[in-house]
DNA sequence: AAACACCCCTGCGGGC
DNA sequence: TGCCCGCAGGGGTGTT
């Protein structure tokens, strides 16, 4: 489900509900999600958020003592505040139980998605190092990518798609960047030109930065946190539309398989 | 080292 | 109507 557009959408929905509030409660379902959720979590309980904040396609809810709550939604992850006496449903893995009765509430059917406890003082989880710098920061720019890419033989959409270099940039959106910045997705990273990679880092901020805006991408269950789908679908270029034609050009859309992945791209304006 | 393939898991849509 | 197959928004791990 989420890319970064989906995870700061959550991000906004849920943050009004938690900062400020205690920990009243943890409740852990199902501990089998992408990492086993460590019991050690408890240690969060009676604490105050700070602040709920994201890095990559991680939210984190930062507590005063300094511990973190760090939640991934992997494919499957949703979140939603609810009065914590409502009953659970299937899914239902984790309930982080406020003291003004709510609950934040991780639902996640295919449990890709992960729970991890950083103590106060505790040096952040390796899932966190390493990462790139955001794509709507000034951390990211087009110098970047040309200086990481030189010499590399992977297909420039992987490169996009790594989170050394950039974070956040997951399937959907490499392959409406790649679209409006006219980049064929198969292209070597090392053989795409500067001023290409000026194209495609504009593009990256701007499909992200509009998605965002619009709610999200539903393509069949994210939800926001209010129930409402994310309406960025209808600004969709040529994720998902195989065969059909491209609206600038009305050459069918082709796809194909790029790093295991569905891959959509218009053989005519990317090149 | 870089570039791949593979795997974790459940649900759903399409084809038969 | 029902069953089987393929596929899905992520990303860590292990192999060449």
């Amino acid at each position: 489900m989420p890319e970064l557009p989906e995870v700061e959408v959550s991000r906004l929905g849920v943050a009004p509900f938690l900062q400020g509030q205690v920990i009243q409660n943890i409740i852990v379902r199902d501990r089998r999600l992408r990492w086993p959720v460590s019991e050690s979590l408890a240690d969060a309980i009676g604490h105050r958020i700070e602040a709920v904040t994201r890095r990559a396609k991680y939210l984190i809810i930062v507590l005063q003592n300094g511990g973190q709550i760090i939640l991934h939604l992997g494919m499957s992850g949703k979140l939603r505040v609810l009065e914590a006496t409502v009953a659970p449903v299937k899914h239902d893995h984790l309930d982080i139980v406020l003291a003004s009765g709510k609950c934040l509430r991780l639902n996640d059917p295919r449990r890709f998605g992960a729970c991890l406890w950083q103590p106060p003082g505790a040096a952040e989880p390796t899932q966190l190092m390493n990462l790139g710098p955001e794509p709507l920061t000034d951390d990211f720019t087009a110098d970047r990518l040309v200086a990481l890419s030189r010499g590399k033989q992977s297909a420039v959409k992987n490169f996009i798609m790594d989170n050394a270099v950039v974070v956040g940039v997951g399937n959907i959106y490499a392959n409406e960047a790649l679209f409006m910045a006219g980049v064929d997705p198969r292209r070597k990273a090392g053989n795409v030109s500067a001023k290409r990679y000026q194209l495609l880092t504009q593009a990256i901020k701007e499909v992200l930065a509009k998605a965002i805006q619009q709610g999200g991408t539903t393509l069949k269950d994210f939800t926001q946190t209010d129930g409402k789908p994310g309406y960025f679908k209808q600004s969709l270029n040529v994720y998902g539309r195989a065969g059909e034609p491209c609206l600038t050009c009305e050459t069918p859309i082709k796809s194909l398989t790029i790093g295991q992945r569905n891959t959509f791209y218009c053989p005519q304006c990317q090149r």
